[in-house]
DNA sequence: ATGAAAGCGCTAACAC
DNA sequence: GTGTTAGCGCTTTCAT
C-alpha cells in the first residue's frame, strides 16, 4: 500500500552523515555545518522526506500539537477565536486539536486531562467558570497554557480578554446620554468574572446619575428558549436592556419581538458581540464589538513566547472592545438625548 | 516536575503479569482471561495509568485522532458538523484535529498532506472543489475517509449530504405556488456541484410551469461585501431572489435593504441554512434548514464503521432538507398565490 | 561539529 | 492464553 515510507536513516545515508546531524538540521538545535546542513536538506527535498511525528514525539516528549478547550464549538465568538489560531499556529507547523467543554467544568477537566496526555506543546483554553479545573494537569506536565476571554481565580496566568469594565461603561454612557434612567443586564450565568466585569461598567456609570439597574439571569437554555417568568417581568419595567453576551442578545430581541414591545421606541437594546445579523435585522442592533481576531493573534503571540522558553511573570492582554451605534437604541419614550449621538465610540484604551 | 511517570510496565508488575497482557487487555485485541482481566484493570485504577498516545501510537502506526478539513471553521454550518463530530468521536476516546481549507483547493491539498502525516484513525473532508486534491494522499495511506456536504468528481466515496436537488425544488415549488415567475438564484460560486444540484431542482419546476431563471455568482467577497453592478442589475428584474448559501443569504438580504426593496412586498426572499437570526430579522427569513446535528451523526457512524474495518461498497447518505416558511416570501406584487401555505414542508425522502 | 549508540513506551510476533 | 522479545523512527547523550 505505502510504496515504502522514507525515514531518517535515508536520508542521512544519501546526504553521507549520521541520523543525528539531520536531526540537528531538521530541529535546528544543534549547530551544523553549512556545506552539511545543505547537503541535508538536499537530500530531504529529494526524497521528499517528512519527520515522523509519532518517533519525534515519542523520543522528544513533546508533540507539535496545540490544544484548545472552548466552551462551545459552534458559539461565533469562539469559532473566531479558533480560526485565527488555527491559521496562526497551522502556518508554525502546528496542528490544532479543539475541545468542547460543553459549559461544563467537569468536561472541562476531563477533556483537559486527556489532551495532556498528548502532551502539546501549548494549550489554550476558555473557562467555564471560575475555577479553571484541569490547570494543574496542565501546569504539573509543564506545558504553557494562555488563558482567554475569562480570567479565572487563583494565581495569576498569562491572559487574554477585552476590557470588560470599559465596555460596560461606554455601554452605559451611552444609554445615560439618551436619557435612560431605568436599565436591565442580563447574561446566561451572572456568576462569572467578565460578565461581573462589565456589570459594574455599567453600575458605575448608572450610579453617577442615580439610574436603576436590575440584573437578569437568563440560564444556559436554547438561544431562543423563553426566558424564566420572573425575567419577564424584569424586562417590562424598564426603559433599555444590556445583553452581555451575543446569545443572550438574540434570546432578548426575540423575547422583546414576542411580548410585542417595539424597539427602540417602547425599549431600546444593547447586544454583545457584533455580527452581520445584526445590520439586517430591523431595528439593526447596536452592539459591542470584540475584536476577536486581535484577540487570537495575542493569544497565539504570547503562547509561541511561552513556547520559546519565555519565563517572565504571566501576564495581561487587554483589548478594545467598540460599541457599534445602529437603530436599536433611542431615547427613551417622551424623554431626550442629552447630548448628541456619533456613529462610534471607542471605549477604552489599553 | 512530573513525579514520575506510570508505564505500562508498571501496571504489569502490579497486576503480576506481563506488558502484553496489559496491552491486550487495555486494547482489546486479544482475548485475556477474566480474572486477569480484571487484576490488570485493578492496577490501572490504583496507579492512574493511561496510555502513552506516542508509543501507542509509534508502535503501531495509527493515532486515536480524527482529522477534519473543513472550508472554514467560522462558517456555522460547518461549525455545527465539527462540533457534532467532536462530541461524538471523543466519547470513544478520539481526539479531533481541525484544519481550516480557507476555500483554497491548494490549502485544502497542503492540509491533507500534513494531517496525513499524524495517521490518524480517520478523515472527515467538507471539500472546497470538485477535485478534493488530497484524496490520493489519504487513500495511500490506507486512512478511512468521509466526504461531506460536496460531492467530489472521480470513483465513487463515502459520501454525506443533503438532497440538493429536492432541496432546489421545494423552493421553487413554494414559489411558483405563490405565483412568481421571474426567479434569480444566488451562490458564491456556481461551479460548484451541490450549487449546481440546488439550481437544478429550482429549474425543473420553473421550467414546468415557463418561469425564469437567472443565475448570479457573488464572489468570494466579505460576507456584506458589495454585490457586482451586474448582480445587482440582474436583482432588479426579479421578483423572487434564492440564496443558495448561509453567506449569500446574509449579502442578498443587505444588497435588497441597501436597493431599497422592501422583501417581501416587492421582491420574495429565501434563503439557505436556518439560523436564531433568521426568526430576529424582520421580515423573518423562509429558509431550508439542514440537518446539521444528523449529518454529523452520520459521518461518524459511517466513520466508525471504516474504523473497524468495514469494507462494503462506498455509500451515500442524504439527508431531507426542510423549508421552514417565514414572511420573506409572499405573492409578487399583483399576484395571487395558487395554493395555500403550509408552516412546514418536507423537501424529500431519503 | 559529528557519529555511534542507547533508548523513549508501547504493540505485534512468536514461542510456549 | 500468556510471556518474551524485538523493534517502530526518532532525539539525545556521550565520545571523539
Amino acid at each position: 500500500m505505502a510504496p515504502r515510507v522514507v525515514t531518517m536513516k535515508d536520508v542521512a545515508l544519501r546526504a553521507g552523515v549520521s541520523t543525528a546531524t539531520v536531526s540537528n538540521v531538521l530541529t535546528g538545535r544543534k549547530a551544523v555545518r553549512p556545506e552539511l546542513r545543505e547537503l541535508v536538506q538536499k537530500a530531504v527535498e529529494e526524497l521528499d522526506y517528512r519527520t515522523d511525528p509519532a518517533a519525534s514525539f515519542l523520543r522528544s516528549g513533546r508533540s507539535r500539537i496545540i490544544a484548545a478547550v472552548v466552551p462551545s464549538l459552534e458559539n461565533p465568538f469562539f469559532a473566531s477565536i479558533l480560526a485565527t489560531i488555527e491559521r496562526l499556529s497551522q502556518q508554525d507547523g502546528y496542528e490544532l486539536i479543539v475541545a468542547s467543554s460543553e459549559e461544563s467544568p467537569a468536561i472541562e477537566r476531563a477533556r483537559i486531562r486527556s489532551l495532556v496526555q498528548w502532551k502539546p506543546a501549548g494549550f489554550v483554553v476558555l473557562p467555564n467558570s471560575a475555577d479553571l479545573p484541569g490547570r494543574e494537569d496542565i501546569e504539573a506536565a509543564g506545558i504553557p497554557l494562555i488563558v482567554a476571554d475569562r480570567e479565572p481565580e487563583g494565581p495569576a496566568c498569562d491572559l487574554v480578554a477585552i476590557d470588560n469594565f470599559g465596555a460596560g461603561a461606554a455601554v452605559g454612557r451611552h444609554l445615560m446620554d439618551l436619557g435612560h434612567r431605568s436599565l436591565a443586564v442580563c447574561a446566561p450565568f451572572l456568576a462569572v468574572r467578565n460578565i461581573q466585569e462589565r456589570i459594574a461598567g455599567v453600575a458605575q456609570v448608572a450610579a453617577e446619575v442615580g439610574a436603576s439597574l436590575v440584573q437578569i439571569e437568563t440560564g444556559s437554555g436554547g438561544t431562543l428558549g423563553v426566558l424564566p417568568d420572573s425575567a419577564e417581568a424584569s424586562l417590562s419595567g424598564v426603559t433599555a436592556v444590556i445583553a452581555l453576551t451575543n446569545t443572550t442578545t438574540l434570546q432578548i430581541l426575540a423575547a422583546l419581538t414576542r411580548a410585542g414591545r417595539s424597539v427602540p421606541g417602547n425599549v431600546s437594546l444593547v447586544g454583545f458581540d457584533d455580527y452581520p445579523w445584526m445590520l439586517v435585522a430591523r431595528p439593526s442592533v447596536t452592539a459591542v464589538r470584540q475584536p476577536v481576531g486581535a484577540m487570537g493573534g495575542s493569544i497565539w503571540a504570547r503562547l509561541q513566547e511561552r513556547i520559546g522558553g519565555a519565563s517572565d511573570p504571566p501576564s495581561r492582554r487587554t483589548h478594545t472592545a467598540e460599541l457599534i451605534l445602529r437603530e436599536s437604541t433611542a431615547p427613551p419614550s417622551g424623554g431626550v438625548p442629552v447630548r448628541p449621538r456619533s456613529r462610534r465610540a471607542a471605549i477604552s484604551e489599553s
